[in-house]
RNA sequence: GCCGGUGUGGCGAAAUGGCAGACGCACAGGACUUAAAAUCCUGGGACCGUAAAAAGUCGUGUCGGUUCGAGUCCGACCACCGGCACCA
């Protein structure tokens, strides 16, 4: 243990963290707001500088993913970068930014759930209850959030937003050719007026046929038409589709939120099951959601995350007739260039054509087959991967190059989610088909000549030349993969044979949770004069929508959601009845970097003004925002969410949700920016002392609440940053939190006079004072601490220190900023004499860091200051708050030396360091160089061929 | 299999192509102390030397390349971590 207290900031922690709440000290204020005049913020800025008709200082938006505030409390990990980011808030409020700092509880989700489940105990409790223990943990570590804003996605006032993005995605369609979200009222506005539209109104399946026809329909009948029509087109959709069913959990999952076959909560097993189910229309959104991604400052392993959760592919859609039949499918190829080599054909199990192409002779064997597919979890059909199955289904297609009648296979290796559910087997250059078709006997035919003629072309998939491609219209031989594609594509489509296509694997978003503990959709159930069932969105003035009170959260025993238990909430008066499923967990997240611009706002989820400070850029909106903002604009006015930092665990969840929610209310006018988070930084895993990731199951769990009371919390603070680049994953070493612990203890003893402290001390020893914080009056200014002028040698060090500082906060090199500092005081101990000047800089760099302890000896700087130094420049003696004290410039004209050492190499080896000058001149350090006696028996006797001189660097004598 | 990241002392790590190992932990020796804790000082990559030094040689996962000079740039590979994975 760690034996005797350092300092003692078991009473300066409270003191200041006290002290901040009750001066409101890191609120943020918005356009418009007065900021009383003895706010620090004022002072540094004026009163009046959110007043509307003046300049507001630059804004710093920063942002930490907030926590879902679980029973088990604060771990490690959580303050690694809520601390990364106060640094950054509190360095960027001392540059002169007006920092947007917020944290709030992203509180809707599961094991609340669950636990009212077993224990009848209401969620709201219970999330009541952890987030008072997050909030506590949290504030015991200092940080300067501005509480005012704090948001919980479970409070009505705050979910009444998350329902009212909701309708605005019910309320909007995506229109292909603009490329954007529109209100869909325009749709209904286009259908009777834009020719175009009517036709893709008359197009529509379940119409009538003509135009004429839809005219002579009755109004009930065109009602119902128009509403199915609107249904279909909705961001906001309902659809009857095979989703991810979790018995255990008792509700659908996203395909997001299931991982090998098993729920990423619990790790249950799920199945496929249709369901009727709410989908966002995330699929419109996908060139967009990959395109835009080149336009922000995110790291490119998570860029890749999510572009491959798109899963662009170009490719073609190839139509092939079937045999004997009217019916053609169309599959998607990225090869068509092997087209010739196409020899048979495969359909997912589950594609609707099966069973209409199945031949009397095969029924039997494929009703057997789609039998054994359905009761595959996903999980074994992932894990048998490796041995195909398949059965014919006695139907033959058409090649449309060869004319070949061409076996129709299923085979549940073909997804019946991705492209068209059917594909095109190229066995002899596809490694799957290639697999299918050894078991099966298939024909396997080279279309593919590998450039290297030694490569077995069996199986070859890379590009190469295409061989075995001619029929009476058209030839490919010769042709290199990217021409044949080129030119069979165009092909194709003059023949009406296929055409150009992009594909993804995106999939839409099932956005309906069979559970309690969240958002209620804002939409009712009617049925029309024929009885039809349809959906209708409630008035923004029903919003929120609240839960009804239950005393049994578990699904019907018919399946039905938790809510559908609430007769006398589900039915209305009116005979409508509501929707009983509610939203998934991430519907609160996906926007809550919103709300905290303006959080208490009754009017609306956030107000223009607030929004555009905060999020829009001056430099940005004045840019035409149809072109994409640079990466990274130098100055200092970015757009969106100037830093966001939190795990990688959200990488293609609630980071591509966030994205996707903040392009439609860009699209509908509602945000002043393409993308929400302009820059993101993962933090990385921090790992037990054992090197293994910590886990309860492992013991290895460290608690930060047994580290504060041991250690404090600038010390926690200090050591988070300590143990390596934020990024990187390392091992937690408790050891090391005493090393920077002891680094704050010599920082308090190179401020404190040492028969203070002694006093101090023993008056603390009495009982009835130990928590007085009065105490803290007894220590007093170490009195070697003076108000002269700092030595050139004090001035180099602090300037060294104050570069070394900044540079590393600019690049988020927290690590070195501490190790820097460490040789500061190192140094600094050394010193007979400390000027004052120099201490106040320095307490400025570390305030960041430790705010806690800067804050103490700061305001004792000052005080005593006052009481001894009265005839003091008011340049050293202003008192502002340490929160908004300046960021000290560094002057590099202190940071030269007038001699340099100058390591001498002889070939590329260090052989001697040799004083000189800064200003020496290359032949005077040539001299010097040659001159050096411990360099002089490797050149002796040998010639030198050049000597190498760079300035103020080295010199190297290159000898032969 | 594909994509991304990381490999440096006993440990966490640091190094615009220019003195490898700053800073810290752990360790060892010393000072202070009746003693301990705390604090302060000193030491330290390996090898070879030596009474002790000095000098020297090797050294940043492996092998090769570019360069006067490579932890850093290029090529091939190996190991570990993370993600995706029958995506046509």
């Amino acid at each position: 243990m760690s034996g005797r207290r350092q300092y003692p900031f078991h009473l300066i922690e409270p003191k200041w963290q006290q002290h901040w709440d009750e001066q409101q000290t890191f609120r943020a204020w918005n356009p418009g707001e007065v900021v009383p005049e003895n706010h620090p913020f004022a002072q540094r800025h004026g009163g009046d500088a959110m007043a509307a008709g003046h300049q507001p200082p630059p804004k710093y938006y920063i942002l930490d993913m907030f926590p879902y505030p679980s029973g088990a409390g604060l771990h490690v990990g959580h303050p690694e970068g809520y601390t990364a980011t106060d640094i950054l808030a509190r360095y960027q409020r001392a540059r002169g930014r007006h920092v947007l700092h917020p944290m709030g509880w992203d509180a809707f989700g599961l094991p609340a759930e669950q636990y009212a489940i077993k224990t009848g105990q209401h969620p709201r409790k219970t999330t009541e209850t952890n987030i008072a223990t997050f909030k506590r943990q949290i504030k015991s570590l200092g940080f300067s959030y501005d509480w005012t804003r704090e948001v919980d996605t479970t409070d009505p006032e705050y979910f009444k937003w998350s329902q009212w993005i909701f309708l605005k995605l019910y309320n909007s369609y995506f229109d292909p050719e603009l490329n954007k979200a529109q209100p869909i009222e325009l749709l209904e506005d286009a259908l009777s007026e834009n020719p175009t539209r009517k036709n893709e109104w008359k197009n529509n399946a379940f119409l009538v046929g003509t135009h004429e026809g839809w005219l002579s329909l009755k109004e009930t009948a065109r009602s119902q038409a128009r509403n199915l029509f609107l249904a279909g087109k909705r961001l906001a959709f309902v659809t009857e589709a095979p989703v991810w069913w979790c018995e255990q959990l008792g509700t659908v999952l996203a395909n997001e939120e299931v991982v090998d076959g098993k729920s990423e909560v619990g790790g249950f097993p799920v199945v496929r099951k249709p369901m009727r189910q709410w989908m966002l229309r995330i699929t419109a959104f996908a060139e967009r959601l990959l395109s835009d991604l080149d336009t922000i400052d995110w790291p490119e392993s998570l860029k890749e995350m999510q572009r491959n959760w798109i899963g662009r592919s170009e490719g073609a859609e190839v139509h092939f007739q079937i045999s004997n039949s009217e019916s053609q499918i169309t599959v998607f190829t990225t090869r068509p260039d092997t087209l010739f080599g196409a020899t048979y054909m495969v359909l997912a199990p589950e594609h609707k054509l099966v069973d209409q192409i199945t031949t009397p002779e095969q029924r039997d064997a494929v009703a057997k087959y789609k039998a054994d597919v359905t009761k595959k979890s996903d999980l074994e059909r992932t894990e048998l991967a490796k041995d195909k199955t398949g059965v014919f289904t006695g139907a033959y297609a058409i090649n449309p190059v060869t004319k070949q009648q061409v076996p129709i296979w299923i085979a549940d290796y073909v997804l019946a989610s991705y492209g068209t559910g059917a594909i095109m087997a190229v066995p002899g250059h596809d490694t799957r088909d290639f697999e299918f078709a050894e078991k099966f006997n298939l024909p396997i035919v080279q279309v593919v000549q590998p450039p290297d003629s030694k490569t077995d072309w069996h199986g070859f998939t890379d590009d190469g030349t295409v061989v075995n491609s001619t029929n009476a219209e058209i030839s490919l031989d010769g042709l290199t993969t990217a021409e044949a594609k080129t030119k069979i594509t165009a092909w194709l489509e003059s023949r009406g044979f296929g055409k150009k296509t992009i594909n993804y694997k995106l999939r839409d978003w099932l956005f309906s949770r069979q559970r309690y503990w969240g958002e209620p959709f804002p939409i009712v159930w009617k049925r029309d004069a024929s009885g039809n069932l349809y959906h209708e969105a409630l008035p923004e003035s029903a919003l929120p929508v609240l839960p009804p009170k239950l005393d049994d959260y578990k699904p019907t025993p018919d399946g039905q959601p938790p809510l559908a238990r609430a007769q006398d909430w589900v039915n209305l008066p009116d005979g409508s009845t509501r929707e009983t499923n509610t939203m998934p967990q991430w519907a609160g997240s996906c926007w809550y970097y919103l709300r905290y611009l303006d959080a208490k706002n009754p009017n609306a989820f956030v107000s223009k003004d607030a929004e555009n400070y905060w999020m829009g850029s001056r430099r940005g909106n004045e840019a035409d925002k149809s072109t994409n903002p640079p990466p990274h604009v130098g100055g200092y006015e970015t757009p969106g969410v100037d830093l966001y930092v939190g795990g990688t665990e959200h990488a293609v969840l609630h980071l591509l949700y966030a994205r996707f929610w903040h392009k439609v209310l860009f699209d509908l006018g509602y945000v002043s920016t393409r993308e929400p988070f302009f820059k993101l930084v993962n933090q990385g895993l921090i790992l037990g002392e054992d090197g293994q990731k910590m886990s309860k199951s492992r013991g290895n769990v460290v608690n930060p609440d047994d580290i504060l009371v041991e250690y404090g919390a600038d010390a926690f603070r200090l050591y988070e940053m300590f143990m390596g680049p934020l990024e990187m994953s390392k091992p937690w070493n408790t050891k090391g939190v005493e090393g920077v612990y002891r680094f704050l203890g010599r920082v308090w003893r190179l401020f404190v006079d040492e028969q203070s402290e002694t006093e101090f001390e023993q008056a603390e020893t009495t009982a009835e004072t130990q928590r007085c914080r009065e105490l803290l009056d007894i220590l007093k200014l170490n009195l070697t601490i003076k108000d002269v002028p700092a030595t050139p040698a004090q001035l180099k060090t602090l300037h060294a220190t104050i570069k070394k500082v900044t540079e590393d906060l600019d690049g988020m090199r927290f690590n070195t900023a501490i190790s820097a500092m460490m040789v500061f005081v190192n140094e600094a101990m050394t010193w007979e004499t400390k000027p004052i000047s120099v201490l106040r800089d320095f307490l400025i760099l570390l305030a960041p860091f430790a705010p806690h302890v800067a804050e103490e000896l700061w305001a004792k700087l000052h005080s005593s200051l006052i009481t001894h130094h009265s005839s003091l420049s008011s340049a050293s003696l202003s008192s502002a708050s340490l929160s908004y004290a300046e960021w000290p410039k560094f002057d590099s004209a202190l940071l030269v030396e007038d001699t340099l050492e100058i390591p001498v190499q002889v070939n590329g080896k260090l052989r001697d360091v040799i004083k000189a000058a800064i200003d020496a001149d290359n032949a005077t350090l040539e001299a010097a160089a040659k001159a050096s006696e411990k360099a002089k028996p490797f050149i002796d006797g040998k010639t030198i061929k050049k000597i190498i001189i760079v300035p103020k660097k080295l010199i190297n004598i290159v000898v032969g």
